[in-house]
DNA sequence: TTGAAAGCGCTAACAG
DNA sequence: CTGTTAGCGCTTTCAA
């Protein structure tokens, strides 16, 4: 006789099962180490008033189980998920031409992995309501501490949407006017376009013209502003603006119609809003029979590894994606009073990085 | 006189704290609907036993709290997380430059939304360990339902680890031999390079080389393996093969090795391992005065965007990144007996996209 | 220095 | 048809 039945935990009898040993619990480790469950929870949790030898058998016990607290468990007790939501609403053909996420996402990875915070990512296309369902979902469940969004728009309704739902935000970027919402920026945000404006006028560059993103997007609108003002700063015309999503076809579609025009007013450079566009423009104008940089310069956004594969290299405004990333998880842990290694982070304004693309204007 | 205070219940008292409304909970909801918790939660879980109108009266407080059950509770109580869990040991750079990962996790995301699942996301760089530290806290602390493996190694240690930990897992690609783990991939995995090869000879090509991924990847060895015997195949003698990381910087080595051979023994034509390299490889065989592809032609790996942009465009192996990705999940979800709409999701062979990268052999 | 016990929000038996 | 209640694995008072 080892014991009358009923006395036996459940734990135990469950784990002689035939599906084999179950995930063990703090009861396992407990009973392992000889103690209450209370004492290895706190020395799981660095409490004190826990015997250094005790301790010790705790720890072991643990180790020989393979046990770690329970996420679910702690994220119930405490309300803490250890677990950061992002929603990015693009399509996989967007992200695959795009990187611009997967650095984002790895500089905010680079910040969780450390403090044990867990990424909950949501791609969901750019279906209208989809973002926002995301959104709220994540809310709701309570699956997250909170959000870290990205690409504010002119009147965005998320900053709203998530305050209702009182999920800590942080958006990377610009917001629109005065949206509530932590955001997180370069210093300087300015310098990367007026750097590339410069350069081509110090190339003697006249006719310069500008391809820019979607117009609901907060940055579109604060670059294109910028742009303006840098060519004024330079005594040159407004040059020509076109609107264009951030596809290659709408690259393509845009060099094109810039280069329809007459010589006279045809652009001798072109500043784009990412280097995906960049690249596809300056080989649409190659197509067209322009040579880059001989007939046309071309400078790109972002500093995509892409940029130095192609021929020719592309001249690009470099901002630092990974570094953004970073800081906005940074922030996120100040919101969330997460106690973090680094502290704030700083973001390094955008540089202009010349390359092969860009040259001395026609005569 | 409200009512004696000890009467009010804690929730109530919490809400009128300075924090303003906490977030509601079940019993918020069956308060508000005048029913009992259990009635709620049949009628969120769909189970019958609920009048109409009582059904309703729950729906309208659900959506008035703006309700749902927390995630946290349901997988304490169920075991089951609803989140999937994914490693990706890749440094920022990598993962900038070749958005296969990206791909993958669209596919992935595709199939997990609609089910109402989660994607954890860890990308924990190449320092040998973390990749493994990674999955062994995602076990642990039962964060994840199941993992989703990609890029098997020859002699993969994290399957092992995986089933130690009671961990479900499913892998996207080929394993080893035959590590014991669910792995999806295309139907005829060999089809891709076989018509690479067959392309090549048919423009004349006869010396042609292969540089492939690091040797420890399976998908290397096979692809290599797949290499020879279609060479044989058309009676050419092996290419020299040469073996490369997956980044630009590895496929210029490669291919200035590859072109600093005499005339006679120069290949007119390479394969690349991915679209990367290939890109990279194509304009370091431009700077040495090689015209692609009248000196040399050029297959990539994968059909990223990328090939499309570049100049020439790239020919290349597609092979259907999202699909494996939606097939992976859909793998996982079979796995866990979780009902889903998508059946097991075909995945087609990889097959050859030429483009203007590849041409006859230089006589 | 240790342990017992009360919940965190939810689901599923079991009773009415 | 509807309500009561016992946990899921953990942390945290509060007592011993």
């Amino acid at each position: 006789m080892t014991g009358p039945t009923e006395e036996q935990p459940d734990r135990a009898r469950r784990r002689a099962s035939r599906n084999g040993p179950a995930k063990p619990t703090i009861a396992d480790v407990a009973a392992l180490a000889g103690v209450s469950v209370s004492a290895v929870s706190k020395v799981v949790n660095g409490r004190d008033g826990i015997s250094p030898p005790t301790r010790q058998r705790v720890l072991d016990a643990a180790a020989k189980l393979g046990w770690a607290p329970s996420a679910t468990a702690v994220a119930l007790r405490g309300a803490r998920t250890r677990a950061i939501g992002m929603v990015a609403g693009r399509s996989p053909d967007v992200l695959a031409t795009d990187p611009h996420f997967t650095l984002l996402i790895s500089g905010i990875e680079r910040e969780l992995a450390p403090a044990d915070h867990g990424l909950l990512l949501h791609i969901v296309g750019e279906e209208p309501g989809a973002e926002e369902r995301a959104y709220r979902r994540l809310a709701e469940e309570r699956r997250v501490d909170g959000v870290i969004l990205t690409e504010s728009r002119v009147g965005d309704l998320r900053f709203d949407l998530l305050r209702r739902l009182r999920l800590p935000a942080v958006l990377v970027g610009a917001p629109w006017r005065d949206d509530p919402v932590v955001a997180v920026r370069a210093a300087d945000q300015d310098a990367g376009v007026r750097a590339a404006v410069a350069h081509l006028h110090g190339l003697g560059h006249r006719r310069i013209s500008y391809v820019s993103g979607p117009q609901d997007r907060v940055h579109t609108v604060f670059r294109r502003r910028v742009f303006a003002e840098a060519m004024a700063e330079h005594g040159l015309r407004p040059g020509r603006t076109l609107i264009s999503d951030f596809t290659a076809q709408g690259a393509v579609a845009a060099m094109r119609e810039l280069l329809a025009a007459d010589a006279g007013e045809r652009p001798t450079a072109v500043l784009f809003a990412n280097d995906t566009m960049a690249v596809a423009g300056m080989n649409a104008a190659r197509r067209l029979g322009f040579d880059v940089p001989r007939d046309l310069s071309v400078i790109g956004y972002d500093d995509l590894p892409l940029g130095e594969l192609v021929y020719p290299s592309l001249t690009t405004i470099g901002q630092d994606l990974v570094q953004l990333g970073r800081a906005a998880a940074a922030a996120m842990f100040g919101l969330l009073s997460v106690p973090h290694a680094t502290g704030p982070v700083p973001v390094r304004p955008p540089r202009l990085i010349p390359r092969e693309s860009t040259g001395p204007a026609p005569v």
